[in-house]
DNA sequence: CGATTGTGTTTGCAAATACAACTATGCTGC
DNA sequence: GCAGCATAGTTGTATTTGCAAACACAATCG
């Protein structure tokens, strides 16, 4: 990438050295970081959800869900990260099982104005205390500031992500 | 559910109430802002893999190899957070394109031992710059010091998963 | 208006992942 | 040396997700 092109072709092209290159280094890769965290919270966290008959995507558009009332498919999708098409088939499961309900917009009928049902709203307050036993299990050991400063470049990585 | 059976039937009970109970805040959630992160990670690095045939957890796996040459599944598993038989399934399928070679533990034959092949290594140098200019877009505005406290304060939390 | 383009959502089918049951190897104590 | 239990990995099947193409409604333009 930042490579001369005008070095010359000496040894310093050798492909046969078996010892793991560049200064790239997965502990220190952000994504990598993420994703890990993430795959297990969804294993760990999850598990406990099962017993509700809710895995993590659902508990996520369930939360999002309860904390703005009623949101439109595109917006619980920016919102959770979760892709459409996802959010529109678990909203599907949802909807089958009593927890949201579905209409289209009042202003602009292609929108899909998804709410929370009581049952829905139940199930969630249901979880909101394992939600919560959770975290502070993830946060063992961290001060106030640090969690919060977790949050808060949390936040502006995905605002980053946004564009 | 923690509703106290002797509670007078006044207005305490109503559930008509429509705006979100609880402290609760998602924006303050770590497991979410984990998640959605992560999510949006697969989604956006992941359609940039696609070209080069391989997924996010494929990269993850490949990525793990190239920093610790060889591990067992069990380790990878451990390493990146990926269960373990999902890591078997992919390595399966590396092994015959034949990114990576699988043998059976010297020391214990209970372990398989997955090691990238010179194809494997090469794919891997590939992406390595893509990962990279992904992890500096989504660090757009991050003083080097704040980069440095989400890693450490990421590892802290995957640490704190593993119990 | 009616065709055209744009935005929001859904869906058929393929690929990936979760779970549970199974195979393979090792260790321990008799 | 083998019965019983523990550890490591694999695999059949069900569920979930990813993608591309279809569908629904809105807005604009001739």
């Amino acid at each position: 990438m930042k490579q001369d092109p005008d070095m010359p072709a000496t040894a310093t092209a050798d492909s046969t050295r078996s010892d793991p290159i560049s200064d790239f280094n997965l502990n220190d890769y952000v994504p990598f970081l993420i994703n890990r965290g993430a795959t297990r919270v969804a294993a760990d966290f999850g598990s406990g959800l099962k017993p509700h008959g809710v895995n993590i995507t659902v508990w996520r558009l369930l939360a999002s869900l309860n904390q703005h009332m009623s949101q439109r498919i595109g917006e619980l999708s920016d919102f959770t990260g979760i892709e459409m098409w996802t959010v529109s088939r678990v909203v599907s499961r949802l909807e089958q099982d009593g927890m949201v309900e579905r209409h289209r917009g009042d202003e602009d009928a292609r929108g899909v104005i998804v709410s929370l049902t009581p049952a829905g709203r139940a199930l969630v307050e249901t979880l909101i205390p394992e939600a919560q036993r959770y975290e502070s299990h993830i946060l063992e050991g961290f001060s106030d500031e640090e969690a919060h400063c977790l949050r808060a470049l949390l936040d502006r990585l995905f605002e980053n992500m946004r564009r």
